[in-house]
RNA sequence: GGCCCCGUGGCGGAACGGCAGACGCAGCGGACUUAAAAUCCGCGAUCCCGCAAGGGGUGUGUGGGUUCAAAUCCCACCGGGGCCA
């Protein structure tokens, strides 16, 4: 900062009194307690049916999420949610709870393991002593975790059971015909799907599906018997172990991945630009590869709907929701058609495309597929001739297109490149024959991997149908549109003619645009248009209330203009070209037009009724269906990095995949010599170094022999688990953290978790659909499975704003380090060297630009205590704020204010008086009622506020004898002790206590302290404050009016009126309404 | 571009239909002191009238609206941030 603190707080002065509080009697005082209840075991809680556990106390499990524990140690970041949790735990003990209270390891990650490279070090003991340094900082906080639940997920006893769930996961499948509770389906086992399949209840339809018998959903059902349909014992073994695989939850896929061949990994689509690796530069192959999937997508429907049962932010259900991505739309059969120079052959095959925008069918002008389309393969296969596209250039782009990511495929601001595949097919609505182009922005994982393109009405067909010249029609319009088409079908010759069709549109917009008017209203509209200009309104009283149309024209006028002329205008409704024109698409909702054949019109519906009665046509005729479509894709699990969870899985010689047993977990990382991945042109997991690990026997590797014999040569999967795996289930794992027979003793985990999950969780609003929605997922998945009691992780969710920090900005906005800028103390700041002027601005702490804030040097200079304070009563707890050292400085007053109250600086002995002062007792009340009622809001701030104005109150009301009794000073210690657990400790213990405060009841406030006998009610006459006027509490509607009006001030501003109406809210405000 | 959130003194913020600016920082004045620091007490949006005590007007990004009453609710715009495109 470039302002120094204050050098009053820590230096050692000769004339400072011998028992302030200083930052040495802090810290004297802190380590002290830290020690004490270390020795003590203050805050270890005990679980149900273990010792000392209090049945009688309700539960609270208040939860941080847990921290990666990266090498720089905390920043100031970490201890703003970990204080918040803190004091709600302290709070909600001294209220009578068992409070669950744990911290861990979220140990598995990149940067040890690139530090490893670098080193040769083996990870886990770097990871080791990051853990050490965290645990040291926090435990310096006075955080009262219960440490003997700590967790890490890189411990083989921890990741054992992450193991243990992937497991659960392969050896389950998803019954969407089960409801579980509303509906959606449910994971069961794989066993009760085979039985079912042997008892031929279930059937395998022609393409691998689970086929229900007597299934209502189930089409051309003859005879009672699934047509096409086969029983599980007409299959072979391999097919029936196809089948069985291809239900699993944690199933293997092969999906087009980022390869990086230099670095050896895949890349995430944001680690790629233009074709290369964000770092370092390499090239980056598009690449299909086998890896584990979660069926996440199975749970779509009920993580979404369950969003309504949960206590979180709006914006984070909000963005869960937008990523799950749910879309009713239809899937819609193009049927192909193949023209050559002789004739036109109708195809047996039909293209099939889900859209969103069924409702713009009829603007359909052409299709893309994508380049890996199958029809495209089958076009390239058929004979030249055929086709009027050039067979050669197809073959360049469908090649080029793989080796471009999907992020840049879809890219908005690229070219739009793509080549005719020489087949056409028809418009289901209007019968024409539409050509189907390829191109790379359609993704073969969206939808079936084709689009109708509908150039009007979506930007990228749009500048595709520009570029390459299709058609493009308009098929709906926005209200101003339909307006305007409206008025292009009706004006009159006069008004074409004269030039004023200007001013009457205009006027004719302004009446009709907003608002709901139904179009068959729209007549009407002009004719009062028309009715009005030639008459107009007469003004003043009575007038019709219609805005002027001066001011209404004025916002259309430059609309209308755009057009052109009226011929020009109404040429563009007639050709329905008006979007062509204008340069850009349409994709909002409006009302459909140009939309109409023999059998269905669309024309003039809104949107949404255009899009139900386009699907009815669609289903009717047996042309499409309705389908809820989901933007969330399955989670990608594999990881071909060293540094995480090995899969409990091993494959045979025939690459045929088989779980590690249970009782034969974990599988453990095997030691390497180096860790630097392998250079290749295929993946090749870090793992696979490990030759004698990979290579083994199913026996030497823990596999059933029920499963394989024990001989058998078996190969050990080498890719690792990702970082979220241990992170999707720790909150469970910490209930019953030293179980050895379960992941989670099953009492524990219903206690906890509630049966509704964590009452309350902090962190960070970067994990909103990461994090949060795999952990939601395995959560549902143990539900089902019956592991859990919970169907949802957490309960109540809490996002904490970022600390940021104040930096200097050159005039060209470029950021100077602050230690570079000197303050020129009249509120301007410049750069020292220079001179050049720059003005503060808030940005990220960040190393460059020299404003980070350590919190152990913050901790050296005031203690943890007022660290624990200050970030606290910096502002609301989800807000941003900048760090100000400056200010922690006035929470370290207060503290010392306070710790003055009670203790003779001198001698250090107790400040106290035998009765207490009134105003002093009626000021700790109202601490402890306004600390109470905030807490639960996790509204810190306004708490902190109270605690100020007590200490405040009760030294001016004392002068400089003692103010607080006994009594009292024990009270305000309980009330500070959420807050300053070490100073109030430290005085609790001068009270003579000898155990912890930790568990003392938290003071109630007498609802009688909170309220005075009188109170000062302002008078407003006309809405103005005018007076203020002292009445009794408690007095009633006619005592304020009494008072109000015995107010010189008030007769005075009354003169000469009549009082038409006296509002009164009792204790708040008198209102008095008068007029002439 | 769409959706969501936020704009209050010099600064962090409080109030979330009922006295705008609690509380803290910075600032100013006073007491104490040889002096300073620390501590304690007080002042503190802005404009106008008044020597003063006081009085009056305007103020919560801008412009409208609802209401007896709007920082708070509604609409539009401007500015900042987030998410999705």
């Amino acid at each position: 900062m470039s302002t120094p603190p204050s050098t009053t707080t820590g230096n050692p002065r000769d004339d400072v009194p011998p028992h302030r509080y200083d930052a040495r009697l802090a810290d004297r005082i802190e380590t002290k307690w830290q020690r004490f209840w270390e020795e003590h075991g203050t805050f270890v809680q005990p679980n149900p049916s273990q010792p000392g556990f209090d049945v009688s106390r309700p539960k609270f499990y208040c939860l941080d999420m847990f921290p990666y524990p990266s090498g720089a140690g905390l920043h100031v970041g970490h201890p703003l949610s970990y204080t918040a949790t803190d004091i709600v735990s302290r709070f909600m003990r001294m209220k009578g709870h068992n409070v669950l209270h744990p911290m861990g390891w979220d140990a598995f990650g990149l940067p040890a393991e690139q530090y490893a490279i670098q080193t040769g070090i083996h990870p886990a003991i770097t990871t080791r002593q990051a853990t050490d340094n965290f645990r040291r900082q926090l435990k310096r906080f006075g955080f009262s975790y219960d440490w003997s639940r700590e967790v890490s997920t890189i411990d083989p006893e921890y990741y054992k059971w992450t193991q243990w769930i992937f497991l659960r996961a392969y050896d389950s499948w998803y019954d969407a015909s089960q409801p579980a509770g509303g509906g959606g389906g449910r994971a069961r086992p794989i066993a009760e799907l085979i039985a079912e399949l042997e008892s031929g209840d279930l059937r395998i339809g022609f393409d691998g599906d689970l086929v229900h018998v007597g299934s209502a959903a189930t089409t051309g059902i003859i005879g009672g018997e699934p047509v096409g349909t086969r029983r599980w014992h007409e299959l072979s073994a391999d097919e029936q172990r196809a089948v069985i695989d291809s239900q699993r939850l944690a199933y293997i896929d092969e999906a087009t991945v980022n390869w990086c061949p230099k670095l050896g990994t895949v890349l995430a689509n944001d680690e790629v630009i233009d074709g290369r690796s964000e770092r370092g530069g390499h090239p980056v192959l598009r690449k299909p590869l086998r890896q584990w999937m979660f069926r996440i997508t199975a749970y779509a429907e009920r993580l979404l709907r369950d969003l309504d049962t949960v206590d979180w932010p709006a914006s984070t259900k909000a963005m869960q929701s937008e990523w799950i991505g749910r879309s009713e739309g239809a899937e819609v059969d193009f049927a192909l058609r193949l023209i050559t120079d002789k004739a036109e052959v109708e195809l047996q095959s039909a293209l099939r495309v889900f859209t969103t925008r069924p409702d713009t069918l009829f603007g359909a002008t052409f299709m893309v597929v994508a380049p890996e389309h199958p029809i495209v393969e089958a076009a390239l296969g058929a004979p030249d001739a055929a086709f009027a596209a050039d067979a050669a250039v197809l073959r360049a782009y469908v090649a080029a297109a793989r080796n471009r990511s999907d992020v840049d495929r879809m890219a908005d601001t690229r070219d739009k490149t793509g080549v005719f595949t020489g087949l056409h097919c028809e418009n289901p609505a209007t019968g024409e024959l539409i050509p189907i182009w390829t191109a790379d922005y359609v993704l073969m994982g969206y939808g079936h991997g084709a689009i109708m393109a509908v150039p009007a009405h979506d930007e990228r067909d749009f500048a595709f149908a520009k570029k390459f010249n299709l058609p493009i029609r308009d098929v709906v319009y926005p209200r101003t549109h339909l307006l305007i088409g409206f008025y292009a079908r009706h004006a009159t010759r006069e008004e074409i003619d004269s030039g004023a069709w200007k001013s009457v549109l205009a006027d004719f917009l302004g009446l009709a645009a907003t608002g709901d008017m139904k179009p068959e209203m729209f007549g009407a509209v002009l004719d009062a248009v028309r009715t009005r200009r030639e008459q107009p309104p007469p003004a003043g009283e009575g007038a019709e209330p219609l805005t002027p149309r001066g001011v209404i024209a004025g916002e259309y006028i430059d609309a209308i203009e755009s057009f052109g002329t009226f011929h020009e205008l109404r040429e563009q409704f007639h050709d329905a070209a008006v979007f062509a024109a204008a340069g850009a698409a349409f994709s909002g909702h409006g009302y459909a037009v140009n939309s109409a054949n023999a059998e269905v019109t669309l024309d003039l519906l809104p949107t949404v009724e255009a899009k139900q009665r386009i699907i009815d046509w669609l289903e009717k005729t047996g042309r499409g269906n309705r389908k809820v479509n989901y933007k969330l894709r399955d989670w990608a699990f594999s990881r071909q990095r060293y540094w995480g969870e090995p899969f409990p899985i091993v494959f045979d010689e025939q690459g045929r995949h088989y779980p590690v047993a249970f009782e034969a977990l974990p599988v453990t990382l095997p030691e390497l010599a180096d860790y630097s991945p392998v250079e290749s042109d295929d993946p090749m997991p870090l793992l696979a170094k490990a030759a004698d690990w990979m290579n083994t026997t199913a026996g030497a590797a823990g596999v059933s022999p029920d499963v394989l014999p024990p001989h058998t040569p078996v190969r050990r999967e080498t890719n690792t688990m990702p970082g979220s795996a241990g992170s999707s289930w720790y909150f469970v794992r910490y209930c019953d953290a030293r179980n050895r027979e379960r992941f989670v003793g099953a009492e524990a985990e219903r206690y906890w978790m509630g049966g509704r999950g964590v009452d309350l969780y902090i962190g960070g609003s970067e994990h909103a659909v990461g994090h949060l929605l795999y952990s939601r997922f395995w959560q549902k998945l143990l539900f089902d499975l019956g592991e859990v009691d919970s169907p949802e992780p957490f309960a109540r969710l809490f996002h904490q704003g970022l600390i940021t920090s104040f930096a200097y900005q050159r005039a060209d906005k470029t950021i100077v380090p602050t230690d570079e800028v000197r303050d020129n103390g009249d509120g301007t700041f410049s750069i020292a060297a220079t001179g050049e002027r720059v003005t503060p601005v808030v940005t990220k702490m960040s190393k460059r630009y020299k404003n980070v804030v350590n919190p152990d040097d913050v901790i050296a200079e005031f203690g943890a205590d007022t660290f624990r304070l200050y970030e606290m009563y910096m502002g609301p707890l989800d807000q941003s704020k900048p760090w100000n050292t400056r200010d922690a400085v006035g929470i370290f007053r207060f503290l010392q204010r306070l710790w003055r109250l009670a203790i003779d600086e001198q001698t250090g002995a107790l400040r106290l008086r035998d009765e207490p002062l009134a105003q002093v007792e009626k000021q700790l009340h109202r601490a402890a009622h306004k600390v109470a009622a905030d807490l639960p809001k996790l509204a810190f701030n306004t708490a902190i506020a109270a605690l100020i104005e007590f200490v405040n109150v009760a030294t001016s009301a004392a002068g400089s004898d003692a103010a607080l009794t006994r009594d009292q000073l024990r009270r305000i210690a309980l009330v500070l002790a959420p807050f300053a657990p070490h100073m109030a400790e430290e005085l609790w213990s001068r009270l003579g206590h000898t155990a912890s405060l930790a568990y003392e009841a938290f003071p109630e406030a007498d609802p009688a302290m909170l309220t005075d006998d009188s109170v000062e009610v302002p008078v407003q006459v006309g809405g103005k404050i005018r007076a203020k006027v002292r009445v009794a509490t408690g007095a009633d509607h006619a005592a304020h009016e009494a008072a109000a009006m015995a107010e010189g001030k008030v007769q005075a501003a009354l003169a000469g009126k009549a009082i038409k109406k006296i509002v009164v809210v009792p204790g708040k405000m008198i209102n008095i309404v008068a007029g002439e």
